[in-house]
DNA sequence: CCTTCGAATATTGTTGACAATATTGGCTTT
DNA sequence: AAAGCCAATATTGTCAACAATATTCGAAGG
């Protein structure tokens, strides 16, 4: 079942049997590149002509967008696209440690072997794509959330992988599209991520735990600073 | 401004500035409680009746219920009260586990002083509580509760704020509602929760985190036993 | 007697008009 | 000239009718 991971989530979904959900996918798609950049006020009769579509299906779209947080709105006021600050996007990644060393635990626990062998076979086709774009590989990007998502389906538990999935996973793309390029750090998160697969391997759930949180809040670390900088 | 904790969250929402965020309330309490039982289907225009408004607004408290889980909808085809099973039920709460650990941890670091007294002050109450009632205690659900809540509020992480006020939360009431009654844990439950106080107290990050993680893996189990015995 | 197909029914998805509320800009008043 | 109020405008909230899709029930065929 999880064969196509790197398109998993949500980009097959332009076919969706209704226009609300197309729509929030579209929108959603145009905040996280930047094309509706943050702040941008909602107005809903503008956004409906634009989608070729009428204001019902549209408010839909926004109040699922609200709800994964990329758009903020108020009660007989409009919304706009979400601000990402400093301060929300510690939160997030705050957030994202714990449920994912949770998650991590999980799949030492629980991971089938064949999977944690197909897991290792990623990690090797991410560090073949970095020798050859020579580390500042823009697929170590996906390919960073696609092992990361491995993990979070691994733990077998439905409410941590769809939150993952559904919000923090989408602000965080749509913080780095939006940061600039970041340093590539991919090699050492190749590093770090093998760690993580080996002591999944091992059935060490305290430290696949362990590990994944140092890894998320060393990515932390780096962000934060990138943001610092960017405020000057 | 937290003053009037066990109410917090909702209760007073029922004069919400929308026809729609009220009538999101009122399904929201019928749930939990029980009126609308697990399973029961949701037919638009019927209910759009029951509560006397047109589909518009009921069809965005539905999405908005659906969103922290409280139903479920399948497009075109409908949309039911979910049904609690025990493996959901484990995911409510290994995600609490991880996400309350983390706040207790941020809480240690982060909690004003003056706070800690009061969060003291209202474990005496619950003791006080608990002596009166013997042990049975309906308050000590809600206090219970309060308790957390004040521990998520101190982390002062929003989004580990919101989904456990928002998702987790009533997910669990609805369950204890329905569930029967519980067996009184309200005397080993202050007392792991005075444990806890007294981690955050002395500022011990690592000691906070493990007892609250230790304290909610604690309540599953009784759950999940409870669960288990009602199958047959 | 069971299965399968199809029309009738019920229910959800979508639309455009209308009502209620906020925002804006100009006017008066101090 | 600045502050505050009021009308005009823009925008969101609500409604009821219409379209599209799923479900149901009965009849025909194996």
């Amino acid at each position: 079942m999880p064969d196509t991971l790197s398109t998993a989530n949500s980009e097959g979904a332009l076919e969706s049997p209704t226009l609300a959900s197309r729509t929030f996918e579209s929108i959603k798609a145009d905040i996280i590149n930047g094309e509706l950049r943050q702040g941008t006020k909602i107005v809903e009769s503008d956004l409906a002509l634009k989608y070729g579509i009428s204001r019902g299906p549209l408010r839909e779209a926004i109040h699922r967008l609200e709800q994964i947080k990329l758009i903020v709105r108020i009660p007989h006021a409009g919304s706009r696209v979400i601000t990402l600050d400093s301060k929300m996007m510690q939160d997030i990644y705050v957030a994202r440690e714990s449920l994912e060393g949770m998650a991590a635990r999980l799949a030492a626990r629980l991971m089938p072997q064949d999977e944690i062998e197909s897991l290792s076979a990623l990690l090797d086709q991410h560090e073949a794509a970095i020798d050859q774009t020579e580390g500042k590989a823009y697929f170590q990007r996906e390919g960073d959330i696609d092992f990361h998502f491995r993990i979070a389906m691994a733990s077998q538990n439905q409410w941590i992988l769809e939150n993952l999935n559904g919000e923090l996973y989408q602000l965080i793309r749509m913080c780095r599209h939006q940061s600039g390029r970041f340093p590539s750090r991919a090699r050492t998160a190749l590093e770090q991520h093998r760690q993580i697969a080996a002591a999944i391997a091992q059935r060490d759930e305290e430290l696949a735990e362990i590990l994944m949180r140092r890894h998320i809040s060393g990515a932390w670390n780096i962000v934060k600073k990138i943001l610092e900088d960017q405020d000057d």
